[in-house]
DNA sequence: TTTCTTTCTAGAATAATTCTAATATGTTGA
DNA sequence: TCAACATATTAGAATTATTCTAGAAAGAAA
């Protein structure tokens, strides 16, 4: 990464994705993407920005991460109802969902296959897999 | 089934999942249990207990459907965030979400089987593994 | 610049769910 | 059976996550 040049690798990347490279988008997808995989949710988001002393309202943090993931550039990954998880990595993986904690985890490599997936019904098309491995305290 | 004594057996599987067999408990152990496997929001079976006359309160049906999840009568499944459904079946088994209509559907046998499953991080064990096979329609 | 379009924002609105506290029902023991 | 207690039910308020709205601000184009 060019220290000199934060914003540069990421304004391209927005701009393949046809989304207007804005101030607040930028800065947002800074926090996102700046390193390894995450798993965030809206408000831990924007918690992050007000830290960072990024200020974006909290729609703008919904609008930013609903059109990153219309683009691409996330996956939204649902484990709890009334909760959405927004998950850096988009290629093609599997989940540990920790119940206790309420944290999202990569599941590393392809450390789980689907070799018997079913024919979908007719007239339907797979358009995703999720897989979540629930986890709780062992000791429970 | 006997029509004369038509909660006999729902009264006892409530029994002896230590929930005690109340009118409105009944009544919806009723709707939800009478017939093949069932995907129920709290909101859908809420609307078909007013249908068959059977009043109970949104209040109640939410209070019912978690108890009944607890005692393992019913499996809860998260395909959207902000919705809830309910599964019948509450044998290992995965789902077809339809996306475009919001119907969730069982996938007959064994039909997906996970022969890889990763090891759990230390200190946790597996509660659940839910496989969800996302469905749009063909055109698309 | 000037103009036009898109984005951002605060705050209101919505949807699903949970909470509250008053009332009703079910259960138990005399 | 009925009194006495525990448990359920209810309407409506409260909460939470999210979306909507409409005016202000910023970006793009000429």
């Amino acid at each position: 990464m060019n220290r000199s040049r934060p914003y540069s690798g990421l304004i391209d990347r927005l701009k393949q994705a046809d989304i207007r490279p804005t101030r607040q988008r930028l800065a947002l997808a800074r926090l996102l993407f700046a390193e390894g995989d995450r798993h965030l949710t809206a408000e831990q988001l924007h918690a992050e920005a007000q830290g960072a002393d990024v200020r974006v309202s909290l729609a703008t943090v919904y609008n930013t991460l609903h059109q990153f993931t219309s683009a691409g550039l996330l996956r939204e990954v649902v484990v709890e109802a009334g909760r959405s998880y927004f998950d850096t990595n988009t290629s093609d993986h599997h989940h540990f969902y920790f119940e206790d904690s309420g944290v999202l985890q990569d599941i590393p490599g392809e450390s789980v296959d689907l070799p018997l997936l079913p024919e979908p019904p007719k007239g339907a098309r797979v358009k995703r897999v999720d897989v979540v491995i629930r986890l709780e305290e062992a000791s429970k």
